[in-house]
DNA sequence: AGGTGGTTGATTTTT
DNA sequence: TCAACCACCT
């Protein structure tokens, strides 16, 4: 179908419009195809009507079709929007979401296949953070030399290139953790494994692991079936595991068409590989690529001076993009002499904007770091700007209920130790640190969840009564609540657990301000989640959906980080900041190099093409950084903007002279060396007559015993290992083998 | 169990 | 500069 040649009548609705480029992306149905879509080129009109005309042209059907974007704001947009063309057809059971929540959906169907059950719970970053924790203390890791922060955040850089504990050379751990990092990955894993959990790496690498094996090929067979067609959005900010995950899933069809744009790849830190997309023509052979230049956004200044920007990349496909909308206002470029000028001249710009009759809420201000929004929102309190800055705490962050979603959590999935853990002393139940420890220590020797640990020891006498009387209380009332998931709305039962728990009268107790704030929160948990079928589809949700607190959507100005204006557009941008050491960023350089430098430029090209109408850069003489003031010089970047379309504007003579500062970041500590002597853990004889101490004897019925607590006694009966003992002072009494020492009393 | 002082370290962030 | 975190103290 020659669509393109000239405007046809009888075209589909659907199609009119497109450019013959984009025209050729939605046609272009069959084998490999990779659409370079510019900033403001259509690109999500591209990927929704070539969706849409899959099925208008009967080529697939809906189930056979897998679209996968990066955000869920993206999956929502384009489900919208096809359904819209489609004339509202529902898009319920459709494939297209997220890499992680299509991988979710995967590994639930397979989960055995990795040792997991299908309820597995899929673990917060900070539920990540404290679990790593927990394993490094095991391991007489300093975590204070060693921030499990810090520590995490290396192995999940590993895991995006889908790296393992035993594939992760030894080089890449080097000293970290005192050269016990990929211990502590494995023991990480295992311990994943143990308490039925999975982190969101571990959504895509175990679906990996399951398609790699030859012996589930018929696992891997099937989706090649299902999928014929794969679409993918924003394919530069993939990582090495994503891409795999793709390849293997297109293998079957071949049918996979990615669209992105490599000038806007500016996650490389958190493991996305530009790589990915510089290399498609390789990876997938006679694949046809298609360039989309033509910006429906911006004016020709604005493009230019970006273009010119880029271009000083080299790690890139190369694209120019160009407009119909005319030159229109160059480039205002304004030195100021500090950051406190630098807000009152853009403050004073905004003004005069808005007596033009622009709306403050086409306006942003783009900053690269969050501390910069500060002296910003001084200023527009003292103007009386209305603003609002973007990011910062989201809804699932906060206390209140990432308290409320571990009860719900333990209540689903018994064995999610770190949801057990967060809420077992709240309210307070005199189970305190050294308790949960103790239990801490029984689960770790046995391999088993703490759930199972508190089972094991409540049926004997190692505990005081009071912590006994405790746990049995708290497990009846999970296991209670437990029996009630399928009887009960899961909002309602919701409501009664934060009662029944006492968690809510702890909260209407509090008299602290933000009190009334938090039992709101919690109140609006229970009512969000009606919008859900059942408990678990809920928890599947607040687990891949850390969705934004929707911003009232007030006439302010906005302002935000570089990052979290990727995919946005505003009539006016303010781009300030940008000099040398702040933008591009001195740490990004000093980590990365070049690679570090050119990821900084294509920020520097997201915030640029933003703009609509106008766009300001500045730059100050003076940055106030960690308390003192910093002599800086203009970035590089303003170099690079083309004298033609830019208008100077400094109001200060800034020396051009100097040199960025540079901190000697001084290498790394000498290394500590700490001798782990960890005992093996006693596994258990299946010999219900036998069983082993602590210190590993043997232990049989008749046998003369010591016990911390109760002292000297003689073994009358074992079960497993919970053993009956006649203590010489304090009678019969049950406990468990690993408190026990062996007396030899020959 | 709650408060305090001292230390540390400080980009970007979605799932 | 400042906020967050932790160890230690009451």
């Amino acid at each position: 179908m020659n669509a393109h040649s000239a405007p046809i009548d009888n075209q589909p609705p659907y199609l009119q419009g497109l450019n013959p480029e984009q025209g050729r992306a939605v046609e272009t149905l069959d084998g490999p195809v990779l659409v370079l879509a510019g900033a403001g080129t259509g690109k999500t009109r591209v990927l929704t009507t070539r969706l849409a005309h899959l099925l208008e042209t009967g080529t697939a059907f809906p189930s056979q079709i897998m679209a996968v974007t990066f955000t869920n704001k993206a999956a929502q947009e384009m489900k919208e929007r096809v359904s819209a063309i489609m004339g509202g057809m529902s898009v319920e059971g459709w494939w297209l979401g997220t890499f992680h929540a299509l991988a979710a959906r995967i590994l639930r169907r397979h989960a055995d296949l990795v040792g997991l059950n299908s309820n597995f719970t899929i673990l917060d970053p900070d539920d990540q953070i404290r679990l790593l924790k927990q394993i490094m203390e095991v391991h007489n890791i300093d975590t204070k030399k060693w921030a499990p922060k810090a520590m995490i955040s290396v192995i999940d850089r590993w895991k995006d290139r889908a790296l393992t504990a035993e594939t992760v050379d030894q080089d890449e751990a080097g000293d970290l953790a005192d050269g016990k990092l990929r211990a502590v990955y494995k023991a990480y894993q295992q311990r994943l494994k143990e308490i039925n959990a999975c982190d969101f790496a571990d959504l895509l690498l175990h679906c990996i692991h399951i398609f790699k094996n030859p012996e589930n090929k018929m696992i891997l067979e099937e989706y090649h079936r299902r999928f014929r067609y794969i679409m993918v959005d924003e394919y530069q900010d993939t990582n090495v595991a994503q891409y795999l995950w793709l390849r293997l899933l297109a293998q079957g069809s071949k049918n996979i068409c990615c669209v992105g744009d490599d000038d806007q790849s500016i996650y490389g830190w958190r493991g996305a590989e530009v790589g990915n997309i510089l290399r498609f023509e390789q990876d997938f052979p006679g694949a046809a690529i298609i360039r989309l230049e033509q910006n429906y956004r911006s004016t020709n200044n604005i493009l230019r001076a970006a273009g010119s920007v880029i271009a000083n990349n080299s790690d890139r496909l190369g694209k120019e993009l160009w407009s119909e909308a005319g030159d229109g206002e160059k480039i205002t470029v304004m030195g100021l002499w500090d950051g406190d000028a630098e807000a009152r001249w853009i403050g004073e710009e905004i003004e005069q904007m808005q007596r033009k009759g622009n709306a403050l809420g086409d306006m942003a201000i783009l900053v690269r770091a969050g501390f910069q929004t500060r002296e910003f929102e001084e200023r527009f309190i003292k103007l009386g700007i209305a603003y609002k800055v973007i990011g910062g705490q989201r809804f699932y962050e906060r206390s209140e209920i990432r308290d409320a979603l571990a009860y719900l959590r333990a209540t689903v999935q018994p064995h999610d130790d770190l949801a057990l853990e967060r809420i077992i002393n709240k309210p307070k139940r005199s189970i305190g640190n050294q308790s949960i420890q103790k239990l801490y220590a029984h689960a770790r020797r046995h391999n088993m969840s703490l759930h199972d640990a508190i089972i094991d020891l409540t049926q004997t006498d190692e505990l005081t009564t009071r912590l006994r009387g405790s746990l049995m209380r708290v497990m009846d009332d999970f296991n209670r609540w437990r029996s009630l998931l399928d009887q009960m709305d899961h909002a309602e039962l919701t409501a009664q657990i934060l009662e029944d728990s006492g968690y809510m009268a702890m909260w209407k107790a509090d008299k602290s301000p933000d009190a009334p704030g938090r039992i709101e929160n919690l109140k609006e948990l229970v009512s969000g989640m009606q919008e859900f079928d059942n408990m678990a589809d809920f928890l599947e949700h607040v687990a891949l959906v850390f969705e934004n607190q929707q911003a009232s959507e007030e006439d302010c100005v906005t302002i935000m980080t570089l990052h979290g204006a990727k995919g946005l557009e505003f009539n006016t941008v303010f781009l300030p900041g940008w000099e040398e050491g702040l933008f591009p960023s001195q740490r990004t350089m000093d980590e990365n190099g070049l690679k570090g430098l050119e990821e900084e430029r294509r920020l520097a090209y997201v915030g640029i093409t933003r703009a609509r109408k106008k766009a300001y850069i500045s730059y100050v003489g003076n940055r106030r950084m960690y308390g003192n003031y910093v002599a800086s010089i203009p970035s590089r970047f303003i170099e690079e903007l083309p004298e033609a379309n830019i208008d100077r504007a400094s109001d200060i003579g800034i020396s051009q002279s100097g040199r960025s500062s540079h901190w000697d970041s001084s290498g790394f500590g000498g290394a500590h060396y700490h001798s782990t002597t960890k005992k093996p853990t006693t596994r258990s004889s299946s010999l219900t007559q036998q069983t082993r101490s602590e210190t590993g004897d043997i232990l049989t019925r008749g046998d003369r015993v010591f016990h911390t607590k109760f002292g000297y006694g003689k073994i009358i009966n074992i079960e497993g290992h919970k053993l009956d003992i006649k203590f010489e002072t304090s009678g019969l009494k049950r406990v468990m083998d690993s408190f026990v020492t062996k007396e030899d009393c020959l």
